[in-house]
DNA sequence: GATATTAAAGACTCTCGTTATCTATAATAT
DNA sequence: ATATTATAGATAACGAGAGTCTTTAATATC
């Protein structure tokens, strides 16, 4: 029961991807190389970003994948179910219908990911920045 | 990413037991033909669910499985834990300490599990019980 | 004490999703 | 045209979960 390592990878481009000057554009092999990951299975969780419109990609020369436009929007429950998919963690393996256990299950899960919707990812590069300019200023 | 089924099984057969009356025990054939399943693959469960302190289990004849003294406390944090272990959803893959996604990650699932914490399985069988009522006095 | 019954433990197999690699194809800038 | 970069597909390696079988330990009954 753990969040796959995609997810992690994935949270963790998109954070690098976020903080960057606005526009700029990184290969796969530059981002692949900063998390010590082989460029073609970073290229297929940046591919699966891309298609649920977090990121922008443009192949060829000058190519690369930058943050999309509503990055000041996107949660960690967007990246999450891009990697994950919508699926539950929970289900009842006996009741069709009507579960309690079910019920109870889902409504806590209900409210973490409402949680992680509410949680911004642009919020953690903010709070990178503002704690690495108070280290600074000493 | 989900519950594994073992979890499912252990919340099915804890909810079972409680609602017994009091002090009866149970065998693992009769709980294994309850969910259809094999009698040896159930008792890996519930011996987890007995180190846990959840049931109690005696061998030999007239023997079996019962709840434990602790009914009216068990909650569904306590099973899950009693089966998944006490992990975390999610361990970041690349800072040693301070990473901020698995701050945020981790405070989510905390709420999680403490939501989980406060949810008595007795509730669930009070309430199964109350809809039974319901049902047969129309 | 012998026997039947039941839980516990260990070894083992099977399956499936994740992880990861390799190769080929499509798109883009120069 | 060529170099570069993303995408897609096939495939392999791996590990965790699911499940079975067999042996051992504990308990009640006779």
């Amino acid at each position: 029961m753990k969040y796959s390592n995609a997810t992690n990878y994935a949270l963790h481009t998109m954070v690098y991807l976020i903080h960057l000057p606005q526009g700029n554009t990184v290969g796969v092999q530059e981002l692949a190389k900063i998390q010590k990951l082989s460029p073609t299975y970073l290229s297929k969780i940046l591919t699966k970003l891309t298609k649920a419109g977090l990121i922008e990609s443009t192949p060829g020369v000058k190519g690369g994948y930058k943050i999309s436009r509503f990055q000041n929007e996107v949660t960690f429950y967007d990246v999450i179910k891009a990697i994950e998919g919508d699926t539950n963690l929970f289900d009842c393996s006996i009741h069709h219908e009507g579960c309690l256990i079910e019920e109870t299950m889902r409504q806590a899960e209900e409210n973490m990911k409402k949680e992680l919707q509410a949680k911004l990812l642009i919020d953690i590069v903010k709070k990178a920045e503002a704690e690495r300019s108070v280290e600074t200023n000493q």
